[in-house]
DNA sequence: ACGTTATTTCGATGAAAATCGAAATAGAAG
DNA sequence: CTTCTATTTCGATTTTCATCGAAATAACGT
């Protein structure tokens, strides 16, 4: 059911930590950041940050590789992307959104 | 706290039942429709219901206005799209993401 | 092999969300 | 002004989530 993983998607980042730690992979880029490196920042024991990221993984927008002996989660650009033009078909259903005038900036 | 609005507004639509709710008013367009005819197709009590819209206007995404005797949902598309430029730009934090090569059409 | 570091898995707990049914409210229509 | 319809509010219940600490796992350096 593709609603279920949309919806699962958009629930992710749907807490100010989880929004949070959706962006760590976001932003470090292809490099990445180790996962250790921003649970301090936050506040969160570890096993927390991992369940997170853990769950981050399932719905798909973030992916995981071991390098050495951390883990660096990185971003998976292409459901990003399938969820955002998702979102934007939704919210201009209607024509008279002004998204099908205005278009903003990518 | 701007995280939080949006960590909020993330939410809304983040299980299958609410993203079904949230389209209730973006598809219906500026004409609208009905909260209570949407609740059959669903099978949710007319309290459910009436609790997931009631988050969804708290988010912001979604005004209500009553009209007679019935209350219509209506589409907030500024913050919507606010909300969308949003995650295009977290998205895109990484220069190496294709988003910023081609563009998707809005 | 051994200890170190990074992370996960497990089990428990408190907090929040989703859901319902019943009773309340607010217009509309007689 | 009573009844009907649409929706909300209330209170209770079940389910799901966020979080922690402790123990397990996995690679690394020695």
């Amino acid at each position: 059911m593709k609603i279920e993983i949309e919806a699962r998607q958009l629930d992710a980042p749907g807490n100010p930590t989880k929004l949070n730690i959706c962006r760590i992979p976001v932003r470090a880029g292809p490099n990445g950041l180790p996962v250790g490196r921003v649970k301090e920042p936050f506040g969160l024991a570890a096993s927390t940050l991992s369940h997170h990221i853990g769950r981050l993984v399932g719905t798909g927008l973030v992916t995981k590789n071991r390098q050495g002996s951390t883990f660096i989660p990185r971003a998976n650009y292409r459901p990003m992307i399938a969820l955002l033009g998702y979102l934007q078909d939704e919210c201009c259903a209607d024509e008279t959104c002004f998204l099908n005038e205005e278009i903003p900036a990518a």
